[in-house]
DNA sequence: CCGAATCCTTCTGGATACTG
DNA sequence: CAGTATCCAGAAGGATTCGG
């Protein structure tokens, strides 16, 4: 299996699965849900007040993707009131190490980044 | 330094060095591009070959933009024809470890999510 | 409490044609 | 060869309001 080397006549394939983890992962909220949800089970109110300033709509459409994909499991309690906890599934838990790598960097390279955009002023 | 817990009353950060490595890496192009440069130097044309099915207006912009935060440098040279060339930085090479990573993790995972997908039909 | 429905704005990226 | 110039479509995300 080669990863760099023959990039010739290659064109850009969104069925490649970088790209759809890189369209998963960079999305607005994705990794800020799922950094919330490292903790432990928690309920939608729960996770839109420790995000805060994400609409429901909003909330619940990503949630809703996340779900979809395997990422989350959703749980609906028969009470009254109503309650409902989402919950990073095994998948979701194991996203999170790719996710610490690039933090990681981030945090260690992203004054650099700034810096240089600040100077060149695009 | 705690990277989980304490996520109460956090709100969205654009300026949080995540969020601006995910804006940068999770972008169309961004990731293509840096893997073709890591082979070595690449002329404007070369590059656009290689991917296949970008317009010149968003291969432009997208390396200008690498070029302002500091992940490629580009070089004109001054002949006939014109002759631009664009390289990795150090900075951009660096950038390739947490990205390889993510990939990595997509190759052992997409099926899971795709499977989950296709299963969900959301 | 947990959303759905509707409407709207913004932003990325693309099509096409042209130039130093 | 290496871009620019215009124009434009689609989708993500947000504001607001309403429902089970």
């Amino acid at each position: 299996m080669r990863l760099s080397s023959s990039w010739e006549g290659d064109a850009f394939d969104p069925e490649c699965p970088t790209r759809i983890v890189l369209d998963r992962v960079g999305d607005k909220w994705t990794v800020l849900i799922i950094g919330i949800l490292d903790e432990g089970p928690k309920r939608f109110s729960e996770i839109r007040l420790a995000i805060g300033g994400i609409t429901p709509k909003v909330l619940t459409s990503t949630l809703r993707s996340l779900v979809a994909d395997g990422l989350v499991t959703r749980e609906v309690f028969a009470e009254v009131p109503p309650r409902v906890e989402y919950e990073l599934t095994d998948l979701g838990r194991s996203l999170q190490e790719p996710v610490a790598a690039l933090r990681r960097w981030a945090e260690l390279n992203v004054a650099a980044i700034s810096d240089n955009r600040s100077r060149v002023a695009r």
